[in-house]
DNA sequence: ATGGCTTCATAGTGAAGA
């Protein structure tokens, strides 16, 4: 099973990137963040054209998560249990026995904001509701933009990014949180390249440059390790015309 | 550079992202 996950920024501007993506790399599963379009204006048809089934929780202008996938996603799941929540940031569903979690985990914007605190608690939120979750479903990945850098070599400028969001201790706690559940950063779990991000900023050239930050995530459950036989960053989207500031992580689970 | 892009909602700019 080949199992990704992107920040789309917009799949209305960024439909045909997906289209062409997923007829390159032919996914099982490609999970989506900030889709910011309504359920009503979700493109459904033209990815059932394309030989996939979708489940989504969109808003407009906001936010908005989905699961695309080549068999019918089952259990669906909208947000959070234990934190209703106006934003839609989590959808999660069953595809050949594997609970599949996408996240849009809160960006925070900055130390002394209240979408800060908004962050972390629903981090916590988060953290309490998998760890019911993994007893149901020992196979469990979770994906997503979680926002946040696990460690300094995920930065390319640690000492610049002091005192930021993304980097800040109880971020990193909250991630560390999560592997304390028996969660594994897959990408960790192979030989990578020095440097690997998965954003640049829109500005200073920062992609051409390499000025960026691992902050999206493919987790696997304990169980699912030995399964995990390959993680990768897929750079090329962030080359073509009109990119989503984010690229795709992609993993192999057999 | 307390923001150099990009998106969306607007019909001027402003919010938000990371």
């Amino acid at each position: 099973m080949k199992i990704a996950t992107w920040n789309v920024n917009s799949l209305k501007v960024r439909l045909p990137h997906t289209l062409d993506w997923l007829a390159v790399n032919q996914p099982d599963a490609l999970c989506l963040q900030e889709t910011k379009q309504e359920d009503s204006k979700f493109p459904l048809a033209e990815l059932q054209q394309a030989g996939y089934q979708a489940v989504f929780s969109g808003q407009k202008t906001y936010n908005g998560v989905a699961i695309i996938s080549k068999t019918v996603p089952e259990d669906v799941m909208y947000g959070l249990p234990n934190f209703p929540d106006e934003q839609r940031r989590v959808i999660a569903a069953t595809l050949n026995g594997v609970r599949v979690v996408c996240v849009y985990v809160p960006n925070g914007q900055s130390i002394d904001s209240d979408k800060y605190q908004y962050k972390l608690a629903w981090l916590t939120a988060l953290q309490n509701w998998l760890k019911d979750e993994l007893v149901r479903y020992p196979k469990l990945v979770l994906l997503g933009d979680y926002n946040i850098a696990p460690e300094d070599r995920d930065v390319h400028d640690p000492q610049a990014w002091v005192g930021n969001v993304l980097v800040s201790e109880p971020e990193r706690a909250a991630f560390r949180a999560l592997e304390q559940l028996g969660l594994r950063d897959s990408f960790r779990l192979f030989e990578q390249p020095e440097k690997s991000y998965t954003w640049w900023d829109y500005r200073m050239m920062a992609f051409r440059r390499n000025m960026g930050l691992r902050i999206d995530h493919i987790l696997v459950s304990e169980a699912l390790v030995p399964n995990c036989t390959a993680c990768s960053i897929d750079r090329s989207l962030r080359k073509l015309e009109r990119p989503s500031d984010h690229v795709p992580v992609v993993a192999d689970i057999v």
